[in-house]
DNA sequence: CTAATAGTGTCTATTAGACAGTATGTT
DNA sequence: AACATACTGTCTAATAGACACTATTAG
């Protein structure tokens, strides 16, 4: 038989009935001003997250997110989905890990890829759809535990991850809910997946600058900088690593009741 | 509606139909004798092929892998193939990749996510199934185009990638293949992604020692880590840095005509 | 003037790179 | 004895961490 005959005589019926679906993590960074003028605003992490309208987890918060056509590249997927949700375009985007536990979705057997969105939330002018909302990440870790809660000022949702160590199998931690009253499916896992993703290859990458407006500070740069590693940094230091990625420019920064900040660009190479 | 109802009413046949497989990228380390008798032996990276018995590329090489059963979690079928093809359990696997361009396999709509096995071959005394065979990994770097060479001794497999910079969406490399006449489907990509991710997790986890044995030189160790690194390292940088990943014993590896050499252990924490 | 951040100089500590030297078993 | 590797001491270079100092502006 050629191999054009058996092409032929191929029936997929024949096999499992599987379903492919995608969730993206939508990160950016979010400012909170302070009651002092003088003070430079808080930033944080912020995730997309849609109220889900159908069943099921009706009516809880979950990642944006949907089925993969059968005519379109498994990469292609959330890029449609992204531009729905948000109207961008040419966004930066990496697969992050799939998941596929048999019961992970209770409507069928469904494989999900999920993907990681870094956006500057400063583009995102479009109003979102009305069942979308940003919610701020507050990461609190404990030994073995992380705990993650989300606030988008009406709401708080909070669930407690485990990390086990594994000596063998299927990388070197498991991560398992523990907790989870308030996101929809195994979304925290991805959540978690995607903040430690990004903390591990900020420092070895530009990855950062896809979350940055055109134009920022060297302070504005650095709080990003400390909001993915979770951890403060020495300003010499981090003017030191960051000196070849960034080009000054002549603008500054006015306005803050302290000295002006001159303003860079990212240095793409 | 309830979920209850929901759930009830749900057909999961309207939906397109995909399959899932996964291929395992099973490495290992493997030494050649060299003819001198004073001098060590050469390492280099081993990849287990299988001869394909049926369509689609019928006869060609390609890695291990099958199609996910409905009943299995996902990452269970890389361990289920994998205890097949080299009946070992307990295995250290990573998930490396899920690829899903529409047109990968001429089959029909087929979902793929690669998995990485380490193992130390010595372990591996049972004989392989006939059609089964490790192929030397031999990579070259030129520019944006990585060329690996793949042989087992009988048979030599070549292909070229090209690692494409992308400034945004999906990663920040594209890898692509410009030339491939030996491997089946998609696989040398996931060769090339196993590589890497090696590389790059290589100095930071312990992962190294899934594939040594239980008692090995710093010499041995030593050549692993440069395989990996794919260069040199100077002997007392390394022996600093691993100082604390390993254990002294007071066995030594004598026969060498040389000065005889201590025999570590493996470290854990 | 003050509070707050911007930005830099410099010292120290730590880590990485390099080289040379000593040790030792097999032929 | 000669060769090849094993193993260590030490110097130097590079990098990271820490702190202190100056600069500048809105109120």
């Amino acid at each position: 038989m050629t191999e054009e005959d058996f092409l032929k005589s191929y029936n997929p019926k024949k096999y499992d009935n599987f379903a492919i679906s995608t969730d993206i993590l939508i990160l950016s960074i979010s400012s909170t001003d302070q009651n002092n003028y003088r003070k430079l605003s808080n930033k944080s992490y912020s995730v997309l997250l849609i109220k889900r309208k159908n069943h099921p987890f009706k009516d809880k918060w979950c990642l944006p997110g949907g089925f993969v056509r059968v005519d379109e590249d498994l990469e292609d997927a959330p890029k449609r989905i992204l531009e729905n949700e948000t109207n961008l375009k040419n966004i930066y985007l990496e697969q992050l890990y799939t998941y596929g536990d048999v019961n992970r979705d209770p409507r069928m057997r469904i494989i999900s890829t999920s993907y990681m969105a870094l956006i500057d939330k400063n583009r995102l002018n479009e109003k979102l759809p009305e069942n979308a909302s940003w919610f701020k990440i507050k990461k609190i870790e404990d030994k073995d535990t992380v705990t993650i809660i989300l606030d988008n000022d009406k709401e708080m949702l909070s669930f407690d991850i485990k990390k086990t160590l594994k000596e063998k199998t299927t990388d070197r931690y498991k991560f398992s809910i523990v907790k989870n009253d308030s996101l929809a499916f195994d979304h925290p896992l991805v959540i978690l997946a995607g903040l430690e993703r990004l903390k591990g290859k900020v420092t070895y990458t530009d990855v950062v600058f896809n979350m940055m407006p055109e134009y920022f500070t060297l302070g504005e740069l650095q709080q990003v900088y400390e909001v993915i590693l979770d951890k403060e940094l020495l300003d010499p230091a981090f003017r030191r690593i960051i000196a070849d990625k960034v080009i000054a420019t002549d603008k500054y920064k006015t306005g803050g009741g302290h000295r002006p900040s001159r303003l860079f660009k990212y240095n793409k190479k």
